[in-house]
DNA sequence: ATCAGTTGTTTTATTAGCAAAACATTAGTT
DNA sequence: AACTAATGTTTTGCTAATAAAACAACTGAT
């Protein structure tokens, strides 16, 4: 199956991986010190104010961003409810990438961080429920979890991409 | 934790959702017709043949695309390599989202499909090992997975995003 | 009061990725 | 030979996201 029609899906993501992280970048800054201006966004992620004035004056017109009286930002509603929508879905992939397949931090927040905006509500609630199941103290659980950590250390010297990933998962298209 | 430094990341990735989708549709129309020429891929992906030859002109300086005597594509040992582990990883999360976390094809193809070009080789490759032990015969696997199938459907009228992620995963930035 | 620093905006330019249109080349048909 | 269709490229224009630089407005210290 020629994916032409999926493919495209990308593009039409309401939410952009900057835009993910200049709603954030707000969340972030209003907890951290209670506020944040054009300036403390373009700090926080390390861009131009002149850059970051741009970014934001569209999150304004797209209604997830209002402006103070004084040039100060907050998330609306909808912006709100991306960003809850965000953060659970890269705790969740993080949880999952280091809790569980035992990446180290580092590689475990940056994919999460590349990913977060990307998966469906759909797939950030399955995601949940197996983590939760999966990290949970249910003895089946643990069983499980602690015999695939043994064949991890097994199996340690496996390369990756790894050539019998076609019999393993019939693969179509090779 | 102010992801300043892991956000930025995104960018620095050599390969863009355009760019693995150019490779591998090269990969299946040699596959499929054994060819593959720049309207093949432009018919492929549903873009114009312009901008199919633009981008693809790149990929020729970038070595990964090589051009026969009479305009005939081919990818080159970078470009299969590329092309092998995207579809590896691709494979791999498509599998672990229809078959374990029970999306329905569509929804785990769509997702599989944004995230295949993002993901480290670590991460790739923990997540083999993961999913293909998950969907053995250990019986250890087995009961696990039916356990958590039988928990998703009492789940089912969970809704996401979930007010209590942060308990459940002590989320820090809230 | 003046001078320096911070802030926000605008303008200009760049890059990736697309469309649309014009153009040249080649292949096949009649 | 001429007409048609397919192919490949180039040019122009668009959008998102950045940098860089210029500018205006405000803040604060001396």
């Amino acid at each position: 199956m020629m994916a032409s029609d999926v493919w495209k899906e990308y593009e039409s993501n309401e939410i952009s991986h900057s835009v993910a992280h200049h709603l954030t970048a707000i969340h972030e800054l209003m907890g951290d010190q209670g506020y944040a201006r054009v300036s403390d966004v373009a700090r926080a992620l390390e861009i131009t104010r002149g850059s970051a004035s741009l970014t934001l004056k569209a999150l304004k017109a797209r209604g997830l961003v209002v402006e103070d009286h004084n040039k100060f930002l907050k998330l609306s509603e909808d912006g709100r409810r991306i960003v809850d929508s965000i953060l659970a879905k890269r705790a969740v992939v993080r949880k999952f990438l280091n809790e569980v397949l035992k990446l180290d931090e580092h590689q475990a927040e940056v994919d999460a961080c590349k990913v977060e905006h990307l998966l469906s509500a759909q797939t950030g609630g399955q995601l949940l429920h197996f983590v939760r199941f999966l990290l949970s103290d249910d003895p089946t659980a643990r069983q499980f979890l602690a015999e695939f950590w043994a064949k991890l250390d097994q199996n340690e010297e496996w390369q990756w991409p790894v050539q019998d990933v076609d019999q393993l998962f019939n693969m179509e298209s090779r």
